[in-house]
DNA sequence: TGTACATCAGTGAACGCGCGTTCACTGATGTAC
DNA sequence: TGTACATCAGTGAACGCGCGTTCACTGATGTAC
């Protein structure tokens, strides 16, 4: 027996809802100390509900890295391959349009910012994990030769230019994008220069 | 009245009992989600006695702040401060000194990796203050004109650095430090040299 | 077409459990004189 | 010096509460024929 479009499509309504109910109680407090029935009653579903979409709140915790982190920087990714195929600046390509994500979901980046160097190691590698497609891209859009740790520590400093975003009035949050650019800049140019 | 040595120091035994239980167990768990029992039961003492020593668990990560991390910035500032003195590499001495204390205190460098960037305001506001002295002691010490952010954007790989090596193989944290003083010279270093 | 059956998200009641917190007490130690 | 009192860290009993989890049920929707 196949469900109908309806009902799946509501099911993944509710779904979605425990985790942006989840992302909005972690932005404060933290994913760790939160509680199933603390996520149900934000996501305003009986407690028991919470079982028809999750086992338990380590499921939900990996389904926001798959279904919201993992979408997120992927297009980060997408960004900087598009900048760098059209011949424009994929540097500051992926910190505007981190910046961008910083304003259009702010939870989400918190999120991401305290579980990439929290106590949770699956959190962490999962994180880890997705970024290095970050890394990697920006590894090949930068010009000359650089060692590939170098294109990791320039994504370390943007994910603490998010954190730090996420705290700024946003009228501060210009300067601290051309900071970002500035330093990443650094670490991904070879002095050198282009002597491939 | 005043109390006497031996029972102070007894007193502050118990004391530092409860912070060492809650880093070892916020270092796996993370320490949103302890309560006082869990801290108390870690430290071998009754529930109820917990209250002889703090309010509550958000006390006791003040003091854990206060107490703990607080020492050991200011040494990786001394460190710096001698280095740069005697004519040493003070980002190599700091970098070095960061690795020592990963081996020595592995439990209080994850605490202060994970709360520089997690859910709680008031962690994140006294991390970046206590670090703020170490911004400026590498500030300082770095030759040429390195902008101020620079510097701080070198803390926060050292901060990186920290978590990665919690994590590697114990062989694999010379490659890095290593990594981490190209990284971070990077940022600390004026391209242009010293035209001060 | 209508009718009988299957599926399944959502729910309220109920459970046992560990939590934070209060309280009165103990016993070791310090102070007064 | 001895004796009476004060201080205070540690404790066990007890409390009310919210937690995760189970269960049987409802009702809307889909399928079979």
């Amino acid at each position: 027996l196949r469900e109908s479009p309806e009902k799946k499509e509501e099911k993944e309504r509710v779904r979605h809802a425990l985790l942006r109910a989840t992302l909005r109680l972690a932005a404060t407090h933290g994913y760790a100390s939160l509680g199933l029935r603390e996520a149900a009653r934000e996501a305003g579903i009986a407690p028991t509900s919470f079982y028809r979409h999750f086992q338990d709140m380590g499921a939900l915790g990996l389904a926001l890295v798959t279904d919201l982190v993992e979408p997120l920087v992927r297009e980060l990714v997408g960004v900087a391959q598009q900048a760098a195929a059209s011949g424009q600046d994929a540097l500051v390509a992926v910190v505007e349009r981190s910046m961008a994500a910083v304003a259009d979901d702010p939870e989400l980046l918190r999120f991401v910012v305290a579980e990439y160097g929290g106590a949770f190691a699956s959190f962490r590698a999962a994180l880890r994990s997705q970024l290095s497609a970050l890394t990697a891209a920006l590894h090949v859009a930068s010009p000359g030769a650089v060692p590939t740790f170098a294109a990791e520590a320039a994504v370390v400093l943007l994910l603490d230019g998010v954190g730090r975003a996420l705290e700024a009035d946003p009228t501060a949050r210009g300067v601290i994008k051309e900071q970002l650019v500035h330093t990443m800049r650094k670490l991904l140019t070879n002095p050198a220069g282009v002597r491939a």
